[in-house]
DNA sequence: GTGCTTGCAAATCGTTTGCAATAGC
DNA sequence: GCTATTGCAAACGATTTGCAAGCAC
């Protein structure tokens, strides 16, 4: 599904720099951080602002069209992909990695949690990868 | 165990401000941020800075003597409790509790990470809790 | 032309840093 | 005395806010 598709469905309004940042988040697998969007965007996009870029970003978390990860301690991260996966942080070199979500984690989801309603499920790792591994030695 | 023996076999100098930041996270299992443990010790200990406590508390998660959540978007919280269990964030009231990790998602931390070496693994969920759903109706 | 969206600049606030004072062996 | 620890004040930086201008139906 285009950037255009996700937006309509996920009941957000699709203005251009709306468009522009999804299509951003589905291109750029890094999880990038608001400032990572609006600094490469901002290229081929001169008028768009800081304020949009953390406007838009937390529409399309809050909507469900992206995952806001909270697994850096300095700064906030997003993922255009929603579907159930891990994520991976390296503390060596900063990169976050997806990895697979084991089946019986996903199943958690489900899960009654003590009277608690549960919106999202996260499972963030953190590590050594396996770049600064090699390079270590 | 309680607050100097954990520091000790932490390897971690046992200084006074040391044992009641260590002491206060064992003794309040509400997820504090750094600015809760300062401005609440510092009710007994007017002379203990800031810096101090954001420096003990980094010691402390470094060390393995504490938890640094990052489930909060806005701040960091410490949990004294390290033994694996999950944290539930409260998108209503911004509390964190504490759940149960299943079985299943604690043998993850033996796995094999694509190569990745794994330190942490953090498991995150959140919601609104049951408080904050009975007073919604 | 009304409501949603955007953008600029300023403010906010959790956290870090520089550096001098202090404590403990 | 030397090293580790503490504390103050200033700096920093990611994010938010206030508000005016622009856009769309």
């Amino acid at each position: 599904m285009d950037a255009y598709n996700i937006l309509i469905s996920h009941g957000i309004n699709p203005s251009m720099q709306r468009i522009a940042i999804m299509e951003y988040l589905l291109n750029h697998r890094t999880h990038p951080s608001a400032d990572d969007v609006y600094t490469n965007l901002s290229k081929t996009m001169p008028t768009l602002s800081k304020t949009t870029v953390y406007n838009t970003l937390k529409l399309l978390s809050e909507k469900g069209a992206a995952l806001m990860l909270t697994i850096d301690e300095n700064k906030v991260n997003f993922d255009g992909d929603t579907s159930p996966h891990t994520h991976f942080l390296c503390k060596t070199c900063g990169r976050i990695y997806d990895l697979p979500m084991a089946g019986s984690v996903k199943e958690v989801m489900a899960m009654d949690a003590d009277g608690h309603l549960i919106t999202e499920v996260h499972q963030y790792y953190r590590g050594i990868c396996k770049n600064c591994l090699v390079t270590k030695k």
